[in-house]
DNA sequence: TCTGGGGTCCTAGGACCC
DNA sequence: TCTGGGGTCCTAGGACCC
């Protein structure tokens, strides 16, 4: 059998943590800039906050009903979820790190009551750490995925599941009767894999429920749809397509984006903003050990902001040969800004990302074939310096925080620049910084 | 006024090759 | 007048996930 477990709320859990006159109330976490809610408290979903929802659209519930808003602290989440992964993967021979707030883990051959251990596993998380987690055990990925749904349901809202399910919910602990009563209980949009426009398409066709789709003819959901649906039901069904992988491969991709505070029009900004976000992933790429073959760079307008003419330019680098230099990463990012920018638009968003990705090993740094012996050729001990230059610079700022050490395209501007985030409502770093610790009387 | 930031996988269609 | 078929690679775009 294979689990999922997963951290209620996960951010908002996090904050309460550290901020106990929390719990209780309705809780958002907002995004990056303040602008849109990314995690809700059971109190704030009550409250009919949607995900992703803007917040100047929700604000009002501040006073009409106690909405707390805070702004995200990736820190701090960071931090916790390593705590809660460490814990969890003492309970199951294997697991998968699936996103920061959950884990696949591989029960097969193991013995006794899954649900007993899946509770105690709880405990001690909710112990150790103070997460509160669910718990679904599903004979392949998918029905994991759903018994972890229907744990978290039946413990929100009693009377949806039976009671015994609340918490811990073990597909393969009931009867085929319970199975299928739980599976018509489940509307289609809750399976892993089937999204708001699968759903609605489904739901034309008449499949409304997990049940129904179970019966749905694989060969013509593949027609309409694609391999991926298909698959999913046959997961639905007890037969694995997805196998739990403790050893994924390196991303493909590595991106930095983000909203400006508020629209940037000059270029000079925008190098700026390319260039820090180029360190960023440079960064990034050197801790999974990669090199980069191209850099991708784009800018965009504001949809929202109808007045406004609107521009999306985006242009991808190829490199000379793969890199991990952050200085090669950042001249290269910076000249396709140079490259795509127009003048006159309200730019609120730009990023950059590093694709076609492979393994570092190679030397690097500028190679000159033609060069004299031991002054840049291919031989030039010299060229090896670029990789223990960039091994400096990361080690100097993972001692002394991010931004200590960059190339000088890349440092902050002395004023603070109107592209600078948003970030009124940010919660201590508890766990990760020595100033942030909190102090008791 | 104010609308997230990462990722993955699949498909279709065009260019190109023999 | 009549103009192949099969394969690969690349890219853009869409759908999904958290």
């Amino acid at each position: 059998m294979y689990a999922l477990v997963d951290v209620n709320n996960m951010y908002v859990s996090c904050e309460r943590v550290f901020a106990p006159s929390l719990v209780g109330r309705p809780v958002v976490v907002l995004s990056n800039n303040d602008g849109a809610c990314i995690a809700r408290s059971n109190e704030a979903k009550d409250l009919g906050v949607q995900m992703a929802q803007p917040w100047f659209q929700v604000r009002h519930l501040e006073r009409s009903a106690g909405l707390v808003a805070l702004s995200a602290n990736f820190e701090l989440y960071g931090d916790m979820s390593s705590r809660m992964m460490s814990l969890a993967q003492l309970h199951a021979p294997r697991q998968e790190v699936y996103s920061i707030d959950e884990c696949f883990l591989d029960f097969d051959g193991v013995r006794g009551d899954l649900v007993a251990r899946g509770r105690a596993l709880r405990t001690q998380v909710l112990r150790w750490t103070g997460l509160p987690t669910s718990v679904g055990f599903g004979a392949t990925k998918t029905l994991a995925k759903l018994a972890n749904h229907v744990a978290k349901t039946a413990e929100r809202k009693p009377g949806s599941y039976p009671r015994a399910l609340a918490g811990v919910c073990d597909f393969g602990a009931l009867d085929r009767a319970a199975l299928a009563e739980v599976m018509r209980r489940t509307e289609v949009g809750n399976v892993w894999g089937i999204g708001r426009k699968t759903s609605a398409k489904l739901n034309e066709g008449g499949v409304r429920t997990v049940f129904d789709l179970m019966q749905a003819d694989t060969a013509s959901l593949r027609r309409q749809f694609s391999v991926v649906i298909e698959k999913t039901v046959v997961e639905l069904r007890g037969t694995r397509c997805l196998e739990v992988d403790d050893a994924p491969e390196p991303n493909q991709q590595i991106m930095c984006s983000r909203s400006f505070g508020e629209p940037v029009t000059a270029l000079p900004d925008l190098l700026d903003v390319a260039s820090q976000f180029a360190s960023r992933v440079a960064e990034k790429l050197r801790q999974q050990d990669g090199a980069a073959g191209a850099v991708h760079v784009f800018i965009t307008t504001s949809p929202f902001r109808r007045q406004d003419r609107q521009h999306s330019p985006s242009l991808t680098t190829r490199l000379l040969r793969p890199s991990a230099d952050t200085r090669t990463l950042v001249a290269a990012a910076t000249r396709a800004m140079q490259a795509i920018y127009r003048p006159g638009f309200n730019y609120v968003k730009a990023g950059v990302m590093l694709v076609d990705l492979g393994p570092a090993g190679q030397p690097q740094g500028e190679l000159d074939l033609f060069a004299p012996a031991g002054q840049g050729g291919p031989d030039d001990p010299v060229r090896r310096t670029p990789e223990r230059l960039m091994q400096a610079l990361d080690a100097l700022n993972q001692r002394f925080g991010r931004g200590t050490l960059n190339v000088a395209s890349a440092m902050e501007p002395p004023a603070p620049a109107a592209y600078h985030a948003k970030r009124e409502r940010m919660s201590p770093r508890w766990t990760s910084r020595l100033d942030d610790i909190p102090h008791v009387h």
